[in-house]
RNA sequence: GGUCCUGUAGCUCAACUGGAUAGAGCAACUGCCUUCUAAGCAGUAGGUUUCAGGUUCGAGUCCUGACAGGAUCACCA
């Protein structure tokens, strides 16, 4: 039983013992106590004063002598109005750090026994990734790490979208306008190479566009004739029905850009378990279309298309197979998602992607629960809003993106030239320099992308670039950096720091307790941030308890204190400190130096 | 137009799911390097939580209605 259980449980019996109340345990809850009170934790009395009859101060005054009396942890306590700020002694707080300490799991919840599927990047191979798919793809794999941490097996998936006519956009302006350029011809990354052909297909698109409404068509008209257009559709048929040339074409075009993408992917340090490709998927679900026209969840039209009716769950009709009998969007979803099952037997399937999908999820969602799909309760959409530049929104056809590989780059030639500045590696190799860059300027990347919310969109200004100090990566990386210093130190000169003797302390400095208080809550933070799947719980945790490091770092002396036992103490609540950060980094993604 | 999301300090974000005087960072200002890394610490200033009602002991949080921004409502993906 933790430290909060325990009050509760004495707080539950408390309403049994002195109001003959018997209440459910679990409606109980303490919060932490506001920094100007006496206190760690503190219990609203308010909803309770029906059972006790009798006033806010009253009340909490009786059940904190009752706490005072039958709870050992408890040797004080004050009200304030309603609020009963409870503290809890020293002794304890030493106790519960010695658990942490020893604890060589902290951080890692146990086992579920249970499997989830996080769904995330699903790129489109037609161009290469951009800001926006920086965003999904930090999310995804922190969630991943996240729900690691709290005890599920999880599967890392990449649906990748290789197939349809965006891709042979890119074909037929290859066709057109490569000249047969090769990634290593042209220096360019496979999927830059890719890229520029989508940009120049939408260029030269336009022209013929424009040509043709000179000419007296309709803007409409001109959209639908214009020669390159109906051409990628060509291309898109001949694909379909297997045409030599064009597979062989689009095998060559996305060989380039997963060459591309791998360098990327290692480059932001995400990776997969399992690869799908819409190529192999998009003809799924059509057996799902039968089976809910058997069971009457679908139903068909005069005209033949299938459709399902949402209307009783605040939805529309939505259509699932098109009248000619080929598949829409959601059909191939509804395959994918069985697909999924079956190969992996999931209970839970994480979907990360944009909010301009909410619709598509909620109606896809339904259905398989209107099938009576097992998995159906285990289905979440990670929603995440757009990342949006100064100038608004980015547009890949007409290049106003921030280009992931790009802004990667920049952000690790900020980081050093920050570094070089401050002057503190003398020593460093010409490597070790280079992997700390790369860190920080990572680091720096994924947490300003993941302490926000991921419901909500955000503002991303290049100009500006993202900041090093206050609320940042490399400033819990800092953090780390200084407590890794002083565990050299102290291995150095050969101060025992474990756990032996910390019982022999009976003279806890606030910030030291303060500190205790919040990596006790490390693993309360690691369950919050898997049942919300928001990685930015975490984050601010480690904001949070970084600067209360940094706080404790200020105030108190480490290796000019006298007394050894207090010296080991400080040592080995710094050494608990950087483990908890490393641990908790991690599970976003995010690595931490030993020296920066 | 229907549906959904968002609106908190000049800017970027929090607020433990209804609790106390709404907190951090950036930017501004003031201190602190003869002590373990100043990418740090301490402090000052900054608010009608978009607006108007309502629910109750108590509302940034819940309900209603405005206003603003965004997304979505294809036999597209």
């Amino acid at each position: 039983m933790n430290l909060e259980e325990q009050i509760i449980s004495s707080l539950h019996q408390a309403f049994k013992d002195l109001f003959d109340q018997e209440i459910s345990i679990n409606e109980l809850s303490l919060q932490p106590t506001r920094k100007e009170f006496e206190g760690t934790f503190t219990f609203v009395v308010f909803p309770y004063l029906k059972l006790t009859k009798l006033n806010p101060e009253a009340s909490g005054q009786k059940l904190g002598e009752y706490l005072l009396q039958n709870c050992a942890v408890v040797p004080a306590f004050n009200v304030v109005k309603g609020f009963l700020n409870i503290s809890v002694s020293q002794n304890s707080w030493i106790e519960i750090f010695g658990q942490l300490y020893n604890n060589p799991s902290f951080g890692q919840l146990s086992t579920k026994g249970k499997r989830v599927m996080v769904e995330y990047s699903s790129p489109n191979t037609n161009k290469p990734l951009h800001l926006g798919h920086l965003r999904n793809n930090f999310l995804g794999f922190a969630v991943s790490e996240i729900m690691k941490a709290n005890g599920y097996e999880v599967i890392k998936a990449n649906l990748v979208n290789d197939r349809g006519i965006h891709i042979c956009k890119s074909m037929v302006a290859y066709r057109h306008f490569g000249n047969s350029e090769t990634p290593e011809s042209s220096g360019l990354k496979g999927d830059h190479l890719a890229g520029k052909y989508y940009v120049i297909f939408d260029k030269e698109y336009k022209k013929q566009i424009n040509q043709l409404v000179e000419k007296g068509l309709s803007e409409d008209e001109a959209k639908k004739n214009a020669p390159l257009m109906l051409e990628a559709q060509e291309m898109l048929r001949l694909w379909e029905a297997g045409d030599k040339e064009v597979v062989s074409l689009w095998k060559l075009m996305n060989s380039w850009v997963y060459e591309g993408f791998d360098v990327t992917y290692k480059k932001m340090g995400v990776d997969f378990d399992k690869f799908y490709y819409e190529s192999d998927t998009y003809l799924l679900g059509k057996n799902i279309v039968e089976e809910g026209l058997e069971k009457g969840v679908f139903y068909k039209k005069e005209n033949g298309s299938v459709w399902v009716d949402l209307s009783d769950e605040g939805l529309d009709e939505k259509l699932v197979l098109r009248a000619d009998g080929t598949s829409v969007y959601i059909t191939q979803d509804m395959g994918t998602c069985d697909l999924k099952y079956n190969d992996f037997q999931i209970n839970k399937s994480v979907y990360v992607v944009g909010n301009e999908q909410d619709y598509h999820f909620d109606v896809l969602f339904k259905i398989m629960r209107k099938l009576g799909r097992p998995y159906g309760d285990g289905l979440y959409h990670l929603s995440y809003g757009m990342v949006d530049l100064p100038t608004g929104k980015m547009k890949s056809r007409e290049g106003t993106v921030v280009d992931a590989d790009d802004l990667i780059q920049e952000m690790v030639e900020t980081a050093e030239s920050h570094t070089k500045e401050l002057g503190k590696i003398d020593g460093f190799t010409a490597d070790q320099a280079a992997e700390l860059y790369e860190i920080l300027g990572l680091g720096a990347l994924k947490y300003f992308l993941l302490k926000v919310d991921p419901k909500k969109r955000m503002l991303f200004n290049p100009q500006e670039s993202i900041e090093f100090q206050g609320n940042t990566g490399p400033f819990i990386q800092y953090s780390h950096a200084r407590i890794a210093s002083i565990l050299r130190k102290a291995d150095q000169i050969g101060v025992d720091y474990s756990s032996k003797g910390f019982e022999e302390i009976n003279q806890l400095e606030d910030s030291e307790r303060d500190l205790i208080v919040i990596l006790n809550d490390f693993e309360k933070k690691i369950r919050q941030a898997g049942e919300e799947y928001s990685p930015s719980v975490l984050a601010q945790y480690l904001f949070d308890l970084a600067k209360e490091y940094n706080k404790f770092y200020a105030e108190l002396p480490i290796f000019n204190e006298k007394n050894s036992s207090i010296q080991a103490f400080r040592i080995a609540l710094s050494a608990l400190t950087a483990k908890t950060i490393r641990k908790g980094m991690s599970l976003l993604g995010i690595k931490v130096p030993d020296r920066m």
